[in-house]
DNA sequence: GATGAATGAGTATTCATTCAT
DNA sequence: TATGAATGAATACTCATTCAT
């Protein structure tokens, strides 16, 4: 291996230890309040170093999401090339690869949601933005195609899948930003893992097929006993 | 009549005065970037003025949430009060509700996410902070009534009526910030309503009594004809 | 009585009134942190009346300073001009009027010499300026005055008059700033009666004709007794 | 000669730095008519910089006191500890490090009563405030001490040294303030030289043994001849 | 005269970013 | 490359003062 390779693994490697202080200190103290200085204090360098690796912090910030973006369709590539799986199966490994996203870094994923929907996106470089941008269209376009593979399938009725793609991703998103008010709020802590579950399931009830001929489609109708009736 | 009314109500138009103008500018700017001489400027006021109407700028901030919540939780009692509403139209009223919550100020209702998901919420004096935990946890729980009438009605399968309000705020919420997040990633503008529309539908399919023997039940699982495939 | 003097008078009491609060906040808070707000609340008045009575801040804090000044000079006139009175008997009379300068209002005078010895000084209307100067030097010509007729009275050495002016004020200005200090760093809060007393009879001793010859002059040279010696 | 050491000293020197330039500023502007902006330009340094080396305005303000009892604390214990000396010549000995003191830094010794007697000492953050409290009772005990020595040795009557050192100090400082305000009342500037001198003798005089067969005594009852009678 | 709402100039402090070493 | 001291622009907030009522 060459000497510039040895290089640009070691950059890496300097790359990755910033973006997990940044990480850390990002969430503790969200965007505004954590400052360079903490993050740089973090990652024991100083903080002209994070400038050798980064533009700027706004840059930083958005690398982060950049990541479990990559994460994300990475997954959703491995669930969609998976050969000769039924389609229950493939949206059954689609809600498993949500979970798995989530548990991957669920404080980066917040981040995610908090970029997307921020002044901070306005303030990206041009070409930061287009990344973004393709990365989260891309996410869509993956999780469009596991549901038309549902509907072509004969598993769902013929909703537009490009809009249940978004009403997927929509439910996720609300609910990890629900999460973190509520353990703000409430100090509630454990709500998404169980509540995702419900949701998931009931969002594939109500866009099945209703096949009253076929009672194996119940089994993946669980029941969910009222626990505060 | 009196006089100290009067004061009280142009007191009040200037706290609207106010609102509008930081609506406005925090939308266009987002929290950060939007100062308070802008907002000034924006209300026709000096800087100094927005300080006797508010304490600082976060509870500027936060104020315009109250409005909305308060907004909310008005249109919910009103659904939940109808006398002699069988549980499916209540169902139908709450969506409308929701709608028209979010017609009624779309901008200010992105604030209130970005609200409860972030460090703002901690820099809250306690009152305000109290405020807004009362409010949002009073939306939930009102939401929470209707689920659970639709569940005692024989609307509903028998779930969590808790975490089904959950569930319905965190798809509420979610494709409100996925919305703006796409009208600065795509220029795309008119998500929401349809989606919205869309979402509710699969939502109430799901949680809905699988009523074989009852054909009529289909009246509300309107076909929805894939738009792009 | 003519209309114009009672609304003078009425005038006047207005402008005591605002005294007595100013000099209330003054002390609690100090110059800078009192603020014309305050002192407004403590007066039951609204701000913009405190500047119908006063130009300014500035001015407002050092007529504080010129009633004691007045006072304390109108004092030391009484002491002057008994008649038939012989020297040692008005020094004694100086220091009643010293003690009672500081007890008619203790945290006035500590204000005069707060202004005396800062930059508010330099920021006073010239007339105001020229006042406090006038009193202030009006003071040091008096107390001079009663120096110069203890040594043409043989009662002292026959040391500077206006010196031993001098070194009375500073004497006693510094007990006062000393004393505040004191409150503040131990919460001692008796100083300075003892203190000034035992300072006077030093002082007294200190500039005393020594007489070897008159064991009466032994009258005034009362024992100390050391107290943690 | 360390790295470390090098840093340290640098350090210190900039330290010195500003507040050489502090104390000009505060000393032509007074406390709150000097910013920052105005510190760090006559420093040569930016504002931002001036934080670096003091946590705040007030602090920076104390910090120059701070530097004056140091050293007065240090000629104190130089006249304590000098040994096989008389108690006469102890009391010369102190009456010459206050004079030194003065003649150290002026500007600054006006800074430390300023301090001692106003709002901002209650502002200051803990461990300076105990700095302050600790230096300023320090300087006490140490003229305490003296005074003590003298009376012990017979050369004084036995007042109580504590207050001897309270007087002393009392005299000291407002003899300090009056210079100052005798500067802006009357431009007049030499004051303190000649009247701390003369109102040293008075009070060793006063608080003097009268030793009527000590005719040799008289030797530092030195005559002070009226100037402006 | 009295009010008190509105003003807006004034400033301490922070922190992203740079650059000499 | 890495450092971290220095920078200085940016801004929330205060409060003496004014003036329409």
């Amino acid at each position: 291996m060459g000497i510039q390779e040895r290089k640009e693994r070691e950059r890496e490697r300097r790359r990755q230890q910033i973006i997990v202080a940044a990480k850390r200190v990002f969430s503790e103290k969200g965007f505004n309040r954590a400052t360079m200085e903490d993050i740089a204090q973090e990652a024991e360098l100083s903080p002209g170093t994070l400038y050798l690796y980064f533009k700027n912090k706004d840059e930083l910030y958005a690398s982060l999401s950049l990541r479990i973006l990559q994460y994300l369709n990475m997954r959703l590539d491995h669930v969609i090339k998976e050969e000769g799986i039924e389609p229950a199966k493939r949206i059954e490994a689609l809600k498993a690869a949500i979970y798995d996203v989530y548990q991957f870094d669920p404080l980066i994923l917040i981040n995610l949601f908090h970029l997307q929907s921020s002044e901070t996106l306005k303030n990206l470089s041009p070409e930061l933005f287009d990344d973004i941008q393709k990365l989260s269209s891309g996410s869509l376009d993956r999780i469009t195609i596991l549901f038309r593979s549902g509907i072509d399938g004969g598993l769902f009725d013929s909703f537009d899948p490009v809009v249940l793609a978004e009403i997927l991703w929509s439910l996720f998103s609300g609910m990890v930003l629900w999460e973190e008010s509520k353990r703000i709020l409430d100090d509630d802590n454990n709500f998404l893992k169980d509540t995702l579950d419900m949701a998931f399931e009931i969002f594939l009830r109500g866009i099945g097929k209703v096949r009253e001929e076929d009672p194996g489609s119940k089994g993946h109708r669980i029941g969910h006993p009222a626990s505060s009736i």
